[in-house]
DNA sequence: GTCTATAAGAAGATAGAC
DNA sequence: GTCTATCTTCTTATAGAC
């Protein structure tokens, strides 16, 4: 990794940790093992350096919508793909969605950042809304949408049943990045949130 | 409200704006019509303001748990009150305890500082744990039990039950702190939130 | 691209008059 | 208790040598 890309990386795991204004650019180039002013040669201010990682998620994610927009728009035609789906047991599409978003590493820490920072600016705020709510809730909502279209799941408003798969997911989330050490606890109770979902939604033996 | 409660209450403002770090004592004192140094003889440093904006609201706070559980045991007790409870409708429950927390402001400003704030240390993480999970679903599972031990809902698992209950709530209350436009759409989706959790559990009539 | 030296400007806090 | 003046330290950023 270069040094220029070193930096983002550092300065993420620094602002997930204290917030951009608790976090020096010293402190940065120091983790990188340069002087600061040598970070000026890459960067021309220390906003710069948050902008640059802002602007990398947003490449990230438009390269994982395009792959889920691929799998999402064939999954809608191909009824292969969500028959498939419909065997697959709900708990592990929960379980490793969540262990994903909390151990996933730059996902983990780029969360973390913008929970410090998501009153800065409208900007911030929407990043915010989109990346952890809108979206998975659009996401989960096609899908489990797919599902009950299978007939294994019974609703007259799909949108408030992915709510309700969702919701918990996103709360035990908060939850573990805030202390780490209750994410067995939040393993558990996520097991039971979707069985008893399971339950009351009728899904039906597999 | 003497010099030294309105420094805490402008403190708190700005704090729940723009965090700890990026509010200087200056912008305090300005906003309480004072100059900087005065502000020193009220309180030893910037620090001391936060942490008795911390202790106000642990003040605050065993005030409304020796309420609330004066009310709690008593109606443990006595059947009347959950009689009555059993009576009230599920969804004024839930948007009452919604618009509670979304606008009262002391609650709303001190919930946004320390969502900004949260990383900082332990103490601070816990303390949000606490205020905004563990508590809520302490005391809605004390609630929502005494209503399903009346029968009128159906579970083998209050703290799941409640889960499903709360969860959607703080999603929809974080959504609206960062962008207050969503009120409307928040509403509305909590009020089909709690219908359909209604039926789900099978709250039979009123 | 990295360094040392340093400018330029905050920002927290104290001294001491009133 | 409030003010003006000031100290000290920290922090971003630039200059210019290598």
């Amino acid at each position: 990794m270069d040094t220029k890309h070193r930096i983002l990386d550092e300065a993420l795991t620094l602002f997930s940790e204290r917030g951009y204004a608790n976090v020096y650019v010293g402190d940065i180039a120091e983790r990188v093992g340069i002087k600061a002013p040598s970070l000026y040669k890459h960067y021309k201010s220390k906003r710069a350096i948050f902008e640059a990682i802002i602007e990398e998620m947003n490449l990230r994610f438009e390269e994982q919508a395009r792959s889920l927009n691929i799998s999402g728009t064939s999954a809608t035609e191909d009824s292969e793909i969500y028959k498939k789906m419909s065997e697959t047991d709900l708990t592990k599409l929960g379980r490793e969605l969540f262990l994903y978003y909390l151990h996933d590493d730059y996902t983990r820490r780029f969360r973390k950042m913008l929970t410090i920072e998501q009153f800065h600016d409208k900007e911030l705020a929407d990043i915010y809304s989109k990346l952890y709510v809108d979206d998975p809730l659009s996401y989960q909502g096609m899908l489990l949408g797919m599902v009950a279209a299978a007939g294994l799941l019974k609703t007259d408003d799909v949108e408030i049943m992915t709510l309700h798969f969702y919701a918990p997911i996103y709360l035990l989330l908060t939850v573990c990045d805030r202390d780490p050490k209750r994410e067995e606890y939040a393993l558990e109770t996520l097991d039971k949130h979707i069985r008893q979902f399971d339950r009351l939604y009728g899904r039906t033996g597999k």
